[in-house]
DNA sequence: GGCGTTGGATGCATGAATGTATCGGATACA
DNA sequence: TGTATCCGATACATTCATGCATCCAACGCC
């Protein structure tokens, strides 16, 4: 961890810097990758000098463990919360418009969580805060899916409703791969309902 | 492209060593990741000094762009002869295995491979590159479905036969990123047959 | 086997990124 | 408003990677 305060005195002025950094680095994250960001290219980014950075943070890999948790835990309550509302019945279609508004909303976030998960599959520690990420979402899906069960039947080759929800977190990754090459965000929001639509609903239409 | 002599002159030599650099490279860039490789690493895996590396190659990028398309190649013909084979019926289960064997071969290509779909984010170039070998993929496997067709069913959701083709790379995409994780291959890869199987088959059997 | 050409090794100069130590100004609190 | 503390800026030393220019040895061809 940073140095900071050994406990008290949150100085105003510390909160605001910090979250500054975080946020001028998810800038230029985005648009160089994490392997080409010097620390000093982040400081100016954020209108500051490195010694700003070495007060709030160790090395480049803090902060950018620190930026991943925090847009990954933004993102998730935004998807528990599109997924928390209305009734029993499922309505596919609804549901996945409302979330994919969520998870395939800015090509920037797809682009560092894609960094990041290079990164993770290299260190088990960092994989660990990815996983759990991960785990979230599909709970979010699960509860989702729970609560419409007996209205909608889903297929039995996924097995319980956990395999059904990590069919659903495997679908985004598959969309979210496509879409960082071809950069279509509507064509990727439809094809994502698609997916989710063949995986989740009674396929019995078939040709 | 690298120095290289004018035109003829393939010296026996230069394409040995130029194959070592590149084994090199991969492993190096596998256990460390691209972002974190100096050139100088990659020499000293592969027994040589900078200058062999500078006779060959003009950058770092280059060299990983002529990895990936070597073993890129190398993947995409495993694949299509791995499906091209036995008749018209299509048995899934066996076929996915024998395509899971390849695609899921070892964890160092995947790693690898994500490092360059990081790259290829940022620069359409690079994208069209790894677009198609994604395409070459879907291919090979859009003509296998193609002469099933009669012979097994679809999900009318996913459209024509090109669609499944591309649901089939969205899992495998999906299913990479949770091995790139969690490291568990045999997981994976039933995991992957699952999926595939869902997305393919008739759903009809319901719970 | 000799000779001209090519490939790779070595040494050096340059530029960039890092981390630290120190200093001046802002901030919180009485 | 005064003061002790904290934060961020600046300057410096160090390390590291890069790229080039030069040199020796291996190679291919006759």
């Amino acid at each position: 961890m940073a140095a900071g305060p050994t406990a008290g005195r949150v100085t105003r002025r510390r909160v605001r810097t910090r979250a500054n950094l975080l946020d001028a680095a998810f800038e230029v994250f985005a648009a160089k990758g994490f392997g080409r960001v010097s620390i000093e290219e982040v400081c100016d980014a954020a209108g500051y000098s490195r010694g700003a950075f070495y007060s709030n943070f160790d090395s480049l890999d803090e902060l950018f463990f620190a930026l991943y948790r925090q847009r990954a835990d933004m993102i998730a309550e935004q998807v528990a919360t599109a997924l928390a509302s209305d009734g029993p019945g499922l309505d596919v279609p609804a549901a996945v418009d409302r979330v994919t508004e969520v998870l395939l909303l800015d090509r920037d976030w797809l682009l560092v969580k894609t960094d990041f998960l290079v990164h993770a599959a290299r260190d088990p520690e960092v994989a660990r805060t990815l996983l759990e990420h991960r785990a979230r979402l599909r709970r979010a899906v699960a509860d989702r899916l729970a609560r419409a069960r007996g209205h909608t039947a889903l297929p039995a080759v996924l097995g319980s409703i956990d395999g059904a929800a990590h069919a659903v977190v495997a679908a985004y990754d598959g969309v979210t791969t496509q879409l960082l090459l071809d950069r279509d965000v509507d064509h990727a929001r439809t094809w994502l309902g698609q997916l989710l639509t063949a995986l989740l609903t009674d396929g019995s239409t078939r040709h």
